[in-house]
DNA sequence: AATGAAACCTGACAGC
DNA sequence: TGCTGTCAGGTTTCAT
C-alpha cells in the first residue's frame, strides 16, 4: 500500500511512540515468505534489545536496535509493507487484527504489530559491524527528496523505457510508487509513456521539482488513504483529496476539465490528462 | 544491460 | 444471496 509519504508518516509515528523502549518478547507468525532472514536470527536481534530509533529509508522502515544502556545500534530490523502491510502500536487489550504476522511486546506492555493481508510485505534483519564496519541499510536507490538536479538528470540519461516505468524503478529512485509517479508526471505536464531519453533537460528539472513538491505535500497531509492505509495509530491520511489523476479515470481534469485517461503501463494502472500532459 | 510481462496473495466492489 | 470479473499503495523472476 504505502509509498514514501505513507512510510515516512508511519516511521515518524512509530518512532515518536516507541523510541527508547525495550523489547521484552517477540511473536513471529508461521508464514515463511514474510521472513527474508532466518527466524532465529530475527528473534535474537529483537529480543531484549532497545529501539534506538525508527526511520524511513526508501519504502523501508528501519528499526535501529541497541543493547540496553548502550546507544550505538548492533542490528537493524527492516520492515517493508508491500501493498497492504500495516505497522501499528497498540495496547495489549486491543484485539489482534486478522493477518497479524509479527508482534513485539515492549517493556511498557504496548505492542508493535505487523499486519499484512496480502503478504507482499517483508521482514529482515541486518547485523552491524563492531566498529562501524557496516553503515547499515542505505536503501536501494537515490532519495527523491534530496537528490540534486544534476544527479536526477543523470539517472535517466539514455534510458529508453517510459518515464513512469523508471520512476517506479527502486534501484534508481527509492520511495516512488504508482500514486506519486502519476501525480508528479501530471504536475510536470509529461505523458507517462514518454521515453526518458527524449525528455528535455527542462522537462526533467520540472519533473524533479513536481515530484519533490508532491511528496512533501503528501507527507504534510499524513499520506494518501486510498483503500486501507493507516498510520501507527490507525488514523487515515488525507492526501487522496489532493489527487489530480490517480484513480480519477473519466473524471474531469482539475485544470482543464478533460476526462482523465487510464492505460496500463509497466503492469500498473496509469492515469493522465491528455490535454495537460504532452 | 534493459525492458516487459507474469506471478505472488487477499479483499473490496460492481454487475449479473 | 452468491457468483464472476476487475482492480488495488509492490517486488521478484523469467523471457525476450
Amino acid at each position: 500500500m504505502p509509498e514514501l509519504p505513507e512510510v515516512e508518516t508511519i516511521a515518524q509515528g512509530v518512532n515518536t511512540r516507541v523510541r527508547g523502549r525495550r523489547i521484552v518478547s517477540v511473536f513471529l507468525g508461521s508464514k515463511p515468505e514474510l521472513l527474508k532472514s532466518p527466524r532465529n536470527e530475527m528473534l535474537r536481534a529483537l529480543k531484549h534489545h532497545s529501539i534506538a530509533q525508527v526511520r524511513r529509508v526508501g519504502k523501508h522502515i528501519v528499526f535501529d536496535l541497541a543493547r540496553e544502556a548502550e546507544t550505538s545500534p548492533i542490528a537493524q530490523w527492516l520492515v517493508h509493507l508491500g501493498m497492504t502491510g500495516r505497522l501499528l502500536v497498540a495496547q495489549p487489550e486491543v484485539p489482534l487484527p486478522a493477518h497479524t504476522h509479527a508482534v513485539l511486546r515492549l517493556d511498557d506492555q504496548r505492542e508493535i504489530r505487523f499486519v499484512d493481508a496480502r503478504r507482499f510485505g517483508r521482514l529482515s534483519v541486518l547485523w552491524l559491524g563492531e566498529d562501524g564496519m557496516s553503515k547499515g541499510f542505505v536503501g536501494t536507490g537515490r532519495e527523491p527528496l534530496t537528490i540534486s538536479a544534476e544527479e536526477f538528470i543523470a539517472l535517466f540519461h539514455r534510458r529508453k523505457a517510459p518515464m513512469k516505468s523508471l520512476l517506479l524503478n527502486q534501484s534508481l529512485l527509492h520511495g516512488v510508487g504508482n500514486i506519486y509517479a502519476d501525480e508528479s508526471l501530471f504536475h510536470a505536464g509529461i505523458r507517462p509513456k514518454r521515453q526518458a531519453s527524449r525528455l528535455t533537460r527542462a522537462e526533467l528539472l520540472r519533473l524533479r521539482k513536481a515530484l519533490q513538491t508532491v511528496l512533501r505535500k503528501a507527507i504534510a497531509s499524513g499520506g494518501s488513504s486510498v483503500s486501507d492505509y493507516v498510520d501507527a495509530d490507525g488514523v487515515q491520511g488525507f492526501f487522496q483529496l489532493e489527487h489530480c489523476v490517480y484513480l480519477r479515470t473519466g473524471e474531469p481534469c482539475r485544470a482543464c476539465q478533460t476526462p482523465i485517461q487510464r492505460i496500463v503501463l509497466a503492469g500498473r494502472g496509469t492515469h493522465y490528462c491528455s490535454r495537460c500532459q504532452s
